[in-house]
DNA sequence: TCTTAGAGTTTACAGCGTCAACCTGGAATG
DNA sequence: CATTCCAGGTTGACGCTGTAAACTCTAAGA
C-alpha cells in the first residue's frame, strides 16, 4: 500500500485535469508540461498516458470546458429580457469579458491553428462555433445572412479580445470605452445588415 | 581554407535569415529550431548566437520584415485616388489580403504573446502599430476619437484575418463574400462614428 | 495457489534552446 | 620571420521537452 494520500484511477484523471487547470490559468498553456504536471500530482509522467492520448488531447479537454462555460455565460446573459438588439449586445459583451477573464482559455480555444494539433474531434468542432450560432440565433437571422453577419459580429469581438490578450492595443486608448464602442458599432452593423437584407446588394 | 561554398560571417548571418524566412513561410514558426536551421545553411547551431542574441531576436527580426511589407502595402493601396472611404476601404482589403497570403508572418507579428517572450525592442512596438495610425490618419480622425475608431476597425479586421487563418469560420461560409461584408461594414462603421462624433455619447 | 489484468513506474530516445570552453586560420605587430 | 591576438567557428554539455516500450506490483478470480 504506498501512499494513501495519492490519488489513483479515475481520482488520479480528475486530478492531472484539476492539476492542468490550475496551471493553465496561472501560467498559459506554454507552462503545461507533462513532467511538472505529473509530480504536481504525485505520478510519473508517462501516467499521464493512461488517462490522456496525448497531450493535445489533455489540452482538447480544457478547451472543451472553456467552450461549455462561454456558452453557458453567452446564454445566460441573452435569456434575460429586452430587445434583441440589447440581447445580443449584452450577449457579446460577455463574450468580451470572458476572453479577458480567462485570458489563457481564450487562447487555448481560439487561437491554437488547428493544423500542428493532433486532430481535434469533430464533435468539438461543433461545440466551437455554437456561440456564432447564438448569436445568428438571437438575432432572429435566417442561416444564410445570418451566418455572414454574425461571423463579422464574431469577427470583432475575436479581434478586439485578442488584441487586447497581445497586448497590441495602444496603452493610452481606455479599455472601457473600447471594448463599449467595439461592441456598441458591431452589433449594430450586424443589425443594419439584417435590415437592408434582400434590398442592400453592395456594388460588384 | 574550409568549404568555399560556405557563407560566413555577414553572410552567415544573411543565410540564416534567409532560411529563416523560408521555413517560416513554409511551415510555420513553431518548425523554426536553431539546429535545423544551422544545418540547413551548413553551420552549428551555436553560430547563430554569433548574429542573434536568442531564437527570438530571430524572430523579431523576421517580424519587422513583416511589419515593413505589410506597411508599404497598406500605403501603397491607400494612395491611389479615390474618396476617403473607398481609400480606407482598399487599405484594409489589403491588410486581410496580406495576413492571409502571408499566414505564417501574420501569426508571429499580431498572435505571439508579448510576454512569454524576449522583451520585443521598443522601437519595433511602434512600427506594430503604425498600420492602425495609417487606418486613424486615412479618415482624417483626430488622435482622440480616431484612435477609438481606428482600433475598433482594426478589430474586425484582425478578428476576421485571425478567425480564417485558425480555421475557425464556418466552412460552408463564402470566404470572399465575408470578407467583403467584413471590411466593407466595419469600414462605414469607422466612418459613421466620426461624423457622429460629439453629438452621439450612447445611453449609459 | 496459480493466473490474469489493470495501474504505475523505469528507462530510453530523439529533439529542443542555450551556455562555457575550446579551437583555428589569418591579420597585425614586434 | 616569429609572435600575438582575435573574430568566427565548433564541441560538448545541461536541463528541459513529449512519448514509446518494457517492466513491476497489486488485487481479484478460479
Amino acid at each position: 500500500m504506498p501512499d494513501p494520500q495519492r490519488a489513483t484511477g479515475t481520482d488520479l484523471k480528475q486530478a492531472i485535469l484539476d492539476e492542468a487547470r490550475r496551471v493553465l490559468e496561472e501560467q498559459g498553456y506554454t507552462s503545461l508540461s507533462t513532467r511538472r504536471l505529473a509530480s504536481a500530482v504525485g505520478c510519473t509522467a508517462t501516467s499521464i498516458y493512461l488517462y490522456f492520448k496525448s497531450k493535445d488531447a489533455l489540452i482538447y479537454a480544457l478547451i472543451e470546458e472553456g467552450f461549455e462555460e462561454l456558452n453557458e455565460r453567452m446564454l445566460r446573459a441573452s435569456d434575460l429580457p429586452g430587445t434583441p438588439l440589447e440581447r445580443l449586445e449584452r450577449a457579446s459583451m460577455e463574450y468580451v469579458r470572458f476572453g479577458l477573464e480567462r485570458t489563457h482559455f481564450y487562447e487555448i480555444m481560439y487561437t491554437l491553428r488547428a493544423e500542428q494539433m493532433e486532430r481535434f474531434p469533430a464533435a468539438s468542432y461543433r461545440r466551437a462555433s455554437i456561440g456564432l450560432e447564438a448569436f445568428a440565433k438571437m438575432a432572429g437571422m435566417g442561416p444564410e445572412d445570418g451566418l455572414l453577419s454574425g461571423t463579422a459580429l464574431w469577427s470583432s469581438l475575436h479581434g478586439l479580445v485578442s488584441l487586447m490578450i497581445a497586448k497590441r492595443v495602444d496603452v493610452s486608448i481606455d479599455r472601457d470605452a473600447l471594448i463599449a464602442h467595439t461592441v456598441h458599432s458591431a452589433c449594430a452593423s450586424a443589425f443594419a445588415h439584417l435590415s437592408g437584407d434582400a434590398a442592400d446588394s453592395t456594388a460588384s
